[in-house]
DNA sequence: CCCTTCCAGATTGTTAACAAAAATGTTGAC
DNA sequence: GTCAACATTTTTGTTAACAATCTGGAAGGG
């Protein structure tokens, strides 16, 4: 169905749609870390030549959503329980701070705007879209980027937003929704009352609480541990 | 001489040595914001096929350092007075928080990696040779990066500093030589000593004194200008 | 019975020719 | 003499065929 939704778009369809569809994928966790993805599948599942998904891959790559392996193919990027820290690191240095621009610039309307992503992310939640609860739990943080009002800004978040998912994918319990919705109200809550500090302590102190829900010591699940897992 | 240079390299050239020599032309003010980077030009520079160049000069569009115009070509990109708020203001965010993981973490020998590093800015300042000491005032914080630790991070640096590079040259004054290096010792100092609030403060200030030497009502000088320009 | 070696199939990487678009230069009419 | 339309040339974008590499399995030997 995706070829076919894809083929009736038709005219023009750039490699920036193709990147987008497949962040989309990943960070719904459609598409496992460790997925081949084979030029000729893609070719045919968006309908286009050999060349834009070429280039889309590059991108992605570029992006470290994707592992280009030489004459292997290209691949869902698997982190390791290293570049997990780096993520974590890194949204923790971000993320407060963005939180603290949010409170600082949101109109009266995004803050509307933010309340009502809330409410779907309750109602999929509650409704066990889990694939839907995922999705708009990471768009949380990419609306806030938003709001943010740096777009710099926002495109690395949106790469750190797909990396994470790929990160729970791999360290996350089955259980876990990604980010309790709660915890998303509760800095809504801050950036309506303009309370920068708090915004940004609520946000600090919700990384770390998805970052210790993690088991870091797992191990990937990529063909090549399958490898020396089997070696012995 | 690139040409020779690179031809000699010869056997493989991958595509991310000319995206690593791009960023550092770019760094160094040898190619400046709105230079046409035609592919057959870039071809027989690199020795390398029209393909390599393509890939290339993706990534560097996806790095924000060059502009893609459909069947225009590819250009070296002329930030905008907007853009250089949001990578000052990002920079701001991270490269703080970046100097307090530096203290935590810099071995004795980082710390003397990094003394040397200053030694060299010093005496490519006195010696005139700006071009080194532009390029050295720019790795001074991807050397930081590196010493924080976080390979994710220092990706993300690399493209601010770069972009930085470009925005100082649009908007920056002719004797500016980037950053003092005397503001890059007193941080060093700090790290040395292990004061982690002293060396994030350090280097908000420099950023902010960067960012107030920088006169952000200019324009950009990039070819659809002129058209605009001489309109009239 | 297991391991190595080799071959067929499939997939990726590269090259070259071709098509399309833009920039440039020229001609002709007003 | 100036402007507009047209033709040429250059540059980019696309396609398709070809070459190289890897995967998986089968055959052969230990």
């Amino acid at each position: 169905m995706d070829a076919a939704d894809a083929a009736a778009e038709a005219a023009e369809i750039g490699e920036e749609d193709i990147v987008e569809h497949i962040f989309e994928a990943v960070i719904e966790q459609r598409l496992p870390p460790g997925t081949k993805l084979s030029e000729s599948a893609l070719c045919d599942a968006f309908g286009v030549g050999r060349m834009r998904i070429r280039r889309a891959l590059l991108l992605l790559a570029s992006r470290q959503i994707v592992e280009l392996h030489a004459n292997r193919g290209a691949f869902v990027a698997s982190p390791t329980s290293e570049q997990a820290h780096e993520v974590f690191e890194a949204r923790l240095m971000l993320e407060p701070s963005i939180a603290r621009l949010a409170v600082t610039r949101a109109t009266d309307a995004e803050i509307a705007l933010l309340a009502d992503h809330i409410e779907r992310e309750h109602q999929a939640h509650h409704a066990g879209r889990r694939r839907d609860a995922i999705r708009l739990s990471g768009q949380f943080h990419g609306l806030l980027a938003q709001v943010a009002g740096n777009p710099t800004m926002m495109r690395i978040m949106k790469e750190m937003i797909t990396r994470t998912s790929l990160i729970i994918g791999i360290f996350g319990a089955q259980d876990m929704t990604d980010c309790r919705d709660h915890d998303h109200s509760r800095i809504v809550d801050r950036i309506r009352a303009r309370d920068a500090d708090g915004a940004a302590r609520l946000m600090q102190d919700h990384l770390q609480q998805i970052k210790t829900d993690l088991d870091l010591s797992n191990k990937v699940t990529t063909g090549l541990d399958l490898v020396s897992i089997l070696k012995r």
